[in-house]
DNA sequence: TCGATTCAATTAGGAATCCTAATTATATTA
DNA sequence: TAATATAATTAGGATTCCTAATTGAATCGA
């Protein structure tokens, strides 16, 4: 317990337990448990298949597939077929799942307010490191690809001057901060490999 | 997704993820599940007793009782009377419990791997960035309180101009930074209730 | 001091997740 | 066309997780 790393990580456990706490009830309360309400907001996102759904909560397709059918068996989900690929299914929300989906994200739990209490500054400093730890956990296949700022080839770190807007997105052609950082943008294209390599020195660059 | 809050969530919700990954991956290996290897590494540390397991875990008593039981029968983890109250009883780790804990906190995870990556500007305002969150969280009850230096009253936020250690621990009289804050330290006493709210404006101040 | 209440912990009962291994059906490749 | 790879589910079993009820010990008030 003494050098940064594992204070962090000790930190990030503790808010671990948190978040899942917090889920408990939150999710409890509209009779769900933790694992159908995170596929839920998923899918009510977006469209998921259940191979997506597996990576993204990091447990097995089979673990997946079984909280999907309790999603499906309480009329919240529907398993469709996927149009491009006959083996696969694509998971889409009833009414009745984005209804509940709605109030998921809606419900505030403890570590928003603790987020919202966050001076601004801190806020931002905070996206940056986590976007530059998924970054990397991207790489190392720990986690999926996500359509984030810093590997997309609309993104421009670090051009302007402006202290608190160095960075620039060619997609809407503004110049934003750490703190409007995207994890899951809609408008992302993956830059070339080489590309992609450059941005990320650029923006990591202490 | 838009305001930095809801990007950070989801930037944490990914990082759970790994990490959940990631324990049982390393926890499998040697024989245990995440919430086994939760509380074997935490009386490792310090004994403690089911109730504090349970807080730490976020969980029920109950369910933490469950996950105790599975460590006693696997001889990995004992139950003793506690002498400063009947009711009570202490948790500590067996030798084998012990040499156990030890190969799970050597064991790298994609996590730290990560976090090993992060320049140390950006581990510095991580570790605060968290740091204030578990304050927070803390305050609002959702977790238990942490030994840490923002309630400490060893601790002596912003009094050195030095930008890099701008803090002071009375304790061990030296200056230290960000990246050194700790969560759970040895020389811990809290601070008075009016004592402690001084130190956390001073140190909260952006 | 004695009863009532509170508290720490477990047990009981049951739902849900999680795993690996095996299976089915579709895609891809040689 | 045959062999292999992939998407998903099912089967079987261990574990966690919940709430409610129980046991024993500590504390509080009359």
């Amino acid at each position: 317990m003494e050098t940064p790393d594992t204070q962090i990580l000790f930190a990030l456990g503790r808010i671990t337990s948190a978040l899942r706490a917090g889920l408990w009830q939150s999710a409890g309360e509209l009779g769900l448990v933790p694992a159908q309400a995170e596929i839920l907001t998923r899918i009510a996102r977006q469209s998921a298949r259940p191979a997506d759904i597996a990576a993204h909560l990091g447990v097995s397709a089979a673990s997946a597939s079984d909280s999907i059918s309790s999603l499906v068996a309480k009329g919240l989900a529907l398993r469709l077929p996927d149009p491009e690929d006959g083996r696969a299914q694509r998971l889409l929300p009833t009414e009745a799942g984005l209804c509940l989906a709605e109030k998921l994200t809606a419900a505030p739990t403890a570590v928003q307010g603790a987020l919202a209490a966050l001076p601004s500054q801190d806020q931002a400093a905070l996206l940056r490191a986590l976007t530059l730890i998924i970054r990397t956990l991207q790489e190392a296949r720990a986690i999926p690809v996500q359509r984030m700022c810093v590997t997309c080839r609309h993104f421009r770190p670090r051009v302007h001057a402006n202290a608190d807007h160095p960075h620039h997105c060619a997609f809407v052609d503004a110049a934003f901060g750490d703190a409007s950082l995207r994890l899951d943008c809609g408008e992302h294209e993956a830059a070339l490999a080489e590309e992609a390599a450059a941005l990320w020195r650029r923006f990591d660059a202490a």
